[in-house]
DNA sequence: TGTTGCGTTGACGTGAGCGTCAAGGTTTAG
DNA sequence: CTAAACCTTGACGCTCACGTCAACGCAACA
C-alpha cells in the first residue's frame, strides 16, 4: 500500500509517516517511481509507535520497541531495551505523581485560606505525559 | 534599582525581566540615560510570577496575580481572577492525575507481564505543570 | 584614556512532533 | 484531454519561556 492508505488505516497523516522515516523509525520500500510502498509489518509498526506516545513516551523512546519488533520478536516489550525504557518512564511518572500531589495541596490551601507564604521548589519541576 | 541587581536579587536573568516587561507584566521605569528602574515592588511582582510558575502556571495565567498585586491588595491571590485560575489548575492537575494513574498501571502491567494488547487513549492526553 | 562592566534594542535559536504551504511529477477517472 | 487526486522533496511555522549572540551606548575606575 502506499503512504495515504497506510495513514488512513493508522488514524495518522502522511506528514507524520514522512516524519518517522526522517528518523529512521519506519523505513519504507520503493516502487519504480519512487513512491514509497508499506505493508502490513510497517502498519504494525506505526501502530506500535501510535500506542506508546499515547502513553506518554517520546518518539525517540519508542525506538527500541520498534528496534525490538523488527528484530522479529512477537511484542515490542519483549527485548531488554524496551523494559528499560518502561522503567525509566514509571519512575519519571511515580516522580510526577508526587509533584502534582504537592501542587494540588498548594492549590487547596490557596483556595481555602489566603496568603501563606509562597515556597518555590526546587525548580527541576516538568512533569508531561 | 536597575535591571541587574533586580535579577539578582529575584534569582533570574536580565533576559527574563525583559520578557516579562515585552509580554506587559513589568512595567519599569526609565532613568534619563534609558535604564530601566526598579523598586521593592517590582521585586514582589517578579517573586509572585516565580512562585506562580514553579506551581507550574503558564506567565499568562499568572496575569491575574500580578493585576491584583498593582490593584493594591496585599496577596496575588485575593483577586476573583486569581482564584479562578486556581480553580481551573486545580483541575488541570487532578484530569493529569487521573492519567498518570492510568499510565503508570499500565506501565506496572507490562513490567509484570508481557503482550497485553495496547489500547491507545483518547489523544487528548497532556499532563504539564 | 583605555578597559571593564553595566545597560539598550533586535533578532535568531531551542525542543517535539508534526502542520502547512510551495512547486512540481504521476496516476486515475471521466 | 483534462482535471482531480495522489505522490515527491524542501522549507518555514507553531508553542513557551526565555538563551544567546550582535552591535551599540553609558559609566566608573586606574
Amino acid at each position: 500500500m502506499r503512504i495515504g492508505e497506510l495513514a488512513k488505516r493508522a488514524g495518522t497523516t502522511t506528514r507524520a509517516l514522512r516524519f518517522y522515516e526522517s528518523e529512521g523509525l519506519l523505513e519504507a520500500g520503493r516502487t519504480p517511481n519512487g513512491y514509497r510502498e508499506y505493508d502490513e509489518h510497517h502498519l504494525r509498526l506505526v501502530r506500535e509507535i501510535q500506542s506508546l506516545q499515547a502513553v506518554g513516551l517520546s518518539l525517540e523512546d519508542t525506538r527500541p520497541f520498534v528496534a525490538c519488533l523488527r528484530a522479529g520478536h512477537e511484542s515490542g516489550d519483549s527485548c531488554p531495551d524496551s523494559r528499560e525504557v518502561y522503567r525509566r518512564k514509571l519512575a519519571e511518572v511515580d516522580a510526577c505523581l508526587d509533584r502534582l500531589n504537592t501542587v494540588r495541596e498548594f492549590l487547596l490551601a490557596r483556595l481555602a485560606f489566603q496568603d501563606p507564604c509562597l515556597v518555590p521548589e526546587p525548580k527541576e519541576f516538568q512533569c508531561s505525559s
